[in-house]
DNA sequence: ACCTGAACACCGTTCAAGT
DNA sequence: ACCTGAACACCGTTCAAGT
């Protein structure tokens, strides 16, 4: 057998054809769609796929990254994910740090909108706390964002108009474009959510195997001992051990936010 | 020929041999040195090869990660640059992660011991600007400190005892160690000299072609034109352009700081 | 006992060929 | 015009074989 049809896309939507050394049946291939296979025999279904688009991409590569970190996150398997060879995302990213750009703008995006009826430490810090509970969500934002400043691209449509805002409320609440410089500043990161911490929550991790022994900790490490026996003993009433991430947050926030209140009033 | 002479290194040191299918010149492996090549014709000068080591590989690749940034850095590119194969690495270091952490651990042990002398403030402030100009030595460090943390890793001894001498500022300059907690969460990555910026200076860089034209940028961001047309022109008179980063961090720093020691006064 | 080449299981991306 | 398999140039690491 040797028919081929060829119909233009332009007229049809459809090219169908015969392939060559196959099993004789006709295919089908929508131009928007991927290649679908259509049964030539009466009463056998069509199976179409979803078509790809670059939202179904970037939704894949979230929830890839929300469940594995950024480590487990690749072009193959998004594409595995989305029963798809990989090379088909390249239509719709042009590569993966357009990829990774196109997963910051969408979560950035999920931030609360500035609240308007409020003064501006209250509306900075609300928007900051919402901030966290994005990054909360998606733990990967973070180093993604600063890979991606380190890079030096240019921050996402969605940060761009996320910090303007930001500054806006602050120019609102009655500081200096100079004073408002600093305090983008002196915020950096956490504008984002971002807790910037130095040790990590160690405590629900298995025992390692060659760890130092406390007494031996005790003795090199004096004053860090002294603070995590402090933190342990007063949580103990509390569920759990560690510290409380949300309150030292927040503790560091209206800090900086108090210090840069008392600035505004003597500049 | 199909000599071979096998002498034990538990009594020489050496092990001598003639390779079957070669030229016929007697080889020397010495025991811990790696195969040197010996001449049998006299006068022909052995070629050794300075031996590897833990502290030659760190050195290798914080020379190439100070070069290239962190991407640059491979395992195979170390071995390259200290002219051997990639697998002799794995005598020195287990892995690439215990790399990482070998390479921390050197850097921030070049971070300037504190100062005995001064009040808590100055000696905190003086040991953060310390870690900041190694930092800037080290434009990688930052990014690999964060990685390792998000990994979960235990922190390196250098970088436990730099924490440790922190917290004892803080202890002998009067900080209840409740205080001393928040304050290393509120100070949490700015310790190691981490300036967390959300935007990166952007004016040496090459003119973007597909960059936004002026007049859209200010009409979709105000506030972030406003801000970056203010920052542009009170540089002016100075040499260069961008906001002075060594001023906004130690402004960041400063604020901190105060805040910090007027809780203190009323804890 | 030490060292190492080849191999394995990945990765992002190019490119020519298929339809 | 769209899609895709094979290939390229990498990567960290395992493992059996060489000496």
């Amino acid at each position: 057998m040797d028919v081929r049809v060829y119909l233009s896309w332009e007229w049809t939507g459809w090219t169908l054809y015969i392939p060559p050394g196959g099993d004789g049946r006709l295919r089908a291939l929508p131009v928007r769609e991927g290649m679908v296979e259509m049964a030539t025999q009466a009463g056998a279904a069509a199976k179409p796929r979803a078509p790809l688009s670059k939202e179904r991409v970037l939704s894949a590569a979230i929830a890839l990254a929300d469940e594995g970190g950024v480590d487990a996150l690749s072009m193959r398997k998004i594409a595995q994910m989305l029963g798809v060879v990989p090379m088909a995302l390249y239509k719709h990213v042009a590569n993966k740090n357009e990829l990774l750009d196109g997963m910051i703008d969408a979560v950035v995006g999920e931030i609360d909108p500035p609240a308007g009826d409020t003064d501006w430490k209250t509306a900075i810090r609300r928007r900051v706390l919402s901030a966290r509970r994005m990054l909360l969500r998606h733990p990967w934002a973070c180093e993604v964002v600063e890979s991606r400043i380190k890079a030096r691209a240019m921050p996402t449509p969605a940060v761009m108009e996320y910090l303007d805002s930001m500054i806006g409320i602050f120019r609102a609440g009655g500081f200096s474009i100079d004073l408002v410089h600093h305090a983008m500043h002196v915020m950096g990161s956490r504008l984002l959510g971002f807790s910037q911490e130095l040790f990590e929550d160690t405590s629900d991790r298995e025992p390692d195997p060659d760890a130092m022994a406390p007494q031996e900790m005790a003795a090199r490490y004096p004053h860090v001992t002294e603070l995590a026996m402090a933190v342990a003993h007063s949580q103990e009433s509390v569920v759990g051990s560690g510290c409380d991430d949300q309150f030292e947050f927040e503790f560091a926030l209206d800090l900086t936010l108090d210090g840069l209140e008392r600035l505004r009033g003597t500049t």
